[in-house]
DNA sequence: GCCGTTTTCGGCCCGACTGTTTTCAGTCG
């Protein structure tokens, strides 16, 4: 079968994950439905490209642990058709739409099957209609919180609509760049808008291309296979919708002498725009995104570089992460840009999750892919028993485990220090899942919140004060619990929290992973005002997880924060000396 | 549907909460 299609193995693992969630509003048998999710992870998460596995007769899929017969048969289909019968049939059955109320908080399968079979539902506005006429609770089992709750949750899917996660948004820009690179006569191709700024969400793409052949980029990107629709097509410019998600996309083909203007107009923020262009216009300049132009003669000042045009209206360069008109000019004007924390300055990764509960991969796997990634230090920090569902760690796991730690670090064959730690569950009550003899075992205990997430902010503000009370607890682990598209952070004193925090010597985790970003850039930079240290981590479950490292720096980065700010900055000798205890 | 095996079928991470009910189904993590 010619590999026409060309699918990455992301793109087979969301046509089962897919495939698996309509199967669960048809009602199908749970255990297969586990059987394709966990296919679907297995072939996410898997290092070689599926696509060359299953064009390589030699070669048998099967050998992939969580992938048998069946769903083999099922990959070669989506090779060949970019889809499978089992999911087109229940396509037949259901809306497209099916699939997006999964996402509405406290719709699942069951109550999805059941609307559409009495009211035939079609949209999102259908829904909200039947909630709206009380239609809802003449159901079985439903009443009318149900459907005040489920028009809360279609609400904020509104809200969250139309943007994407930062990753999705590099996803597309890198396959386009890839995409472009074989056109002659291009000297760069880069995104602007608010995937420069590391922002963690995004709601459109604008790619920037300069040199002779740029024009000619245009024409190759138009036929760029993941196109949905074309909104428009000039001279410069091409304007496109990608995918079944939409998510908009400008290509803008740029002159050499406006790289620069087009790049700091392109990067925005607006607001960051507004306050430039005000201070170029006091200064007696018009800036456009074709250059710095003098009033009086109009004669170009600046814009080749993106530093020329600060420096020629007397700034310092912004790093993009800054642009958000939040003080950043001020601290340009008086050349006082703080050294941001950079990627290359993380030492160690302190959150991540192994085999002994939900991660996927051992203790040594994950120890070996941060020697690789050239750290001196990692912290594996599994769950303990409050999440039962990943197999969570009691008191005596956490004593077996410090000592297997202990004696690993002794024979130091894995080539990196290991630090013995846990994620522990933050229970209802503020109280640690462990006892604190057993945590005492450890030498970094992360205290997390996972469940009862919609407590009053007095209530959670109290349950977090009272963990912080715990002696052994170093970090806060993704203090909001938000889950970006997907879940508000829940509420609380974050101020009251944050100077109990630094008062007890705990850290706040920059929690790298893109669905969290937790602490968000805005509060990381309001936690150290009041004098709080972080720990920017992955929460990896994967060793490709561990890439994710770079979102976190951005998020720092745009919170302002400093190497010195972060405490996995600090060489071994250093960090030991920062979680001693006291 | 996968896996492992006691080789061909049975087991597959589970506990808490919510809103609806008067005993539990559905959702979440």
């Amino acid at each position: 079968m010619p590999a026409g299609l060309n699918l990455e193995n992301r793109d087979y693992a969301r046509i089962l994950a897919e495939t698996s969630d309509l199967m669960e509003i048809a009602g199908e048998d749970s255990f297969r439905i586990r059987s394709y999710r966990n296919g679907a992870a297995a072939i996410e998460g898997y290092p070689e490209r599926i696509d060359e596995i299953l064009g390589d007769p030699t070669r048998s899929i099967t050998s992939i642990p969580g992938i048998g017969k069946g769903l083999a048969a099922i990959l070669a289909e989506i090779r060949a058709t970019g889809s499978c019968s089992q999911r087109e049939r229940l396509l037949e059955r259901y809306p497209p739409t099916a699939l997006e109320f999964l996402r509405i908080q406290g719709l699942g399968p069951k109550t999805i099957a059941l609307l559409f079979e009495h009211f035939h539902m079609q949209t999102m506005s259908d829904l909200e209609k039947l909630c709206r006429e009380q239609k809802i609770r003449e159901l079985p089992r439903m009443g009318a919180k149900t459907e005040e709750k489920i028009l809360r949750s279609v609400e904020q899917y509104k809200l969250r609509s139309g943007r994407f996660l930062l990753t999705f948004g590099e996803r597309i820009a890198s396959e386009l760049m890839d995409f472009l690179k074989d056109v002659e006569g291009i000297t760069s191709i880069i995104p602007a808008g608010s995937l420069r700024r590391g922002k963690e969400t995004i709601g459109d793409l604008d790619l920037l291309i300069t040199g002779p052949g740029a024009a000619a980029a245009l024409d190759r990107a138009a036929q760029f296979p993941r196109i949905d629709q074309v909104l428009g097509r000039g001279v410069n410019k091409l304007s496109v919708k990608i995918g079944r998600e939409g998510l908009q996309v400008d290509i803008r083909a740029l002159a050499a002498e406006s790289h620069g203007a087009a790049m700091q107009y392109f990067t925005g923020s607006k607001e960051h725009n507004v306050a430039v262009r005000i201070r170029a216009v006091r200064l007696g300049y018009k800036l456009s995104e074709y250059g710095l132009f003098r009033n009086e003669d109009d004669s170009r000042v600046a814009g080749e570089t993106e530093q020329g045009v600060y420096e020629a209206l007397g700034l310092a360069w912004v790093p993009p992460e800054m642009r958000e008109n939040c003080g950043e000019l001020e601290a340009a004007e008086q050349h006082a840009i703080p050294p941001l924390v950079r990627l290359e300055d993380m030492r160690g990764d302190l959150h991540m999750h192994t085999t002994e509960t939900d991660g996927r991969a051992s203790l040594e796997e994950m120890a070996e892919a941060a020697r690789a990634h050239g750290y001196e230090y990692i912290a594996i920090t599994d769950h303990s028993k409050a999440i039962a569902m990943s197999f969570g760690l009691n008191e005596e796991r956490v004593e077996a485990f410090a000592a297997r730690v202990r004696a690993l670090n002794e024979s130091a064959h894995l080539g990196i220090h290991v630090f013995s730690g846990i994620e522990c569950d933050i229970l209802r009550d503020g109280t640690l899942d462990l006892a604190w003899d057993a945590l005492a075992q450890l030498d970094f205990v992360i205290g997390s919140v996972h469940s009862h997430m919609n407590l009053e902010a007095a209530e959670m503000t109290d349950r977090l004060l009272r963990a912080l009370e715990c002696p052994h607890l170093r970090l806060l682990g993704h203090p909001t619990g938000r889950l970006l598209l997907n879940r508000d952070p829940y509420p609380f004193d974050f101020d009251r929290v944050v100077a109990e925090a630094v008062k007890r010597g705990v850290m706040l985790e920059i929690n790298s992973s893109p669905e969290r970003l937790d602490l968000s850039g805005n509060l990381a930079r309001t936690a150290k005002a009041k004098g709080a240290r972080f720990c920017i981590d992955t929460d990896a479950h994967h060793p490709n997880h561990l890439r994710n490292m770079r979102y976190g720096v951005l998020t720092a980065r745009r919170g302002w924060l400093e190497s010195g700010d972060v405490a996995n900055t600090l060489s071994l000798a250093e960090f030991k000396k920062q979680i001693a205890r006291v």
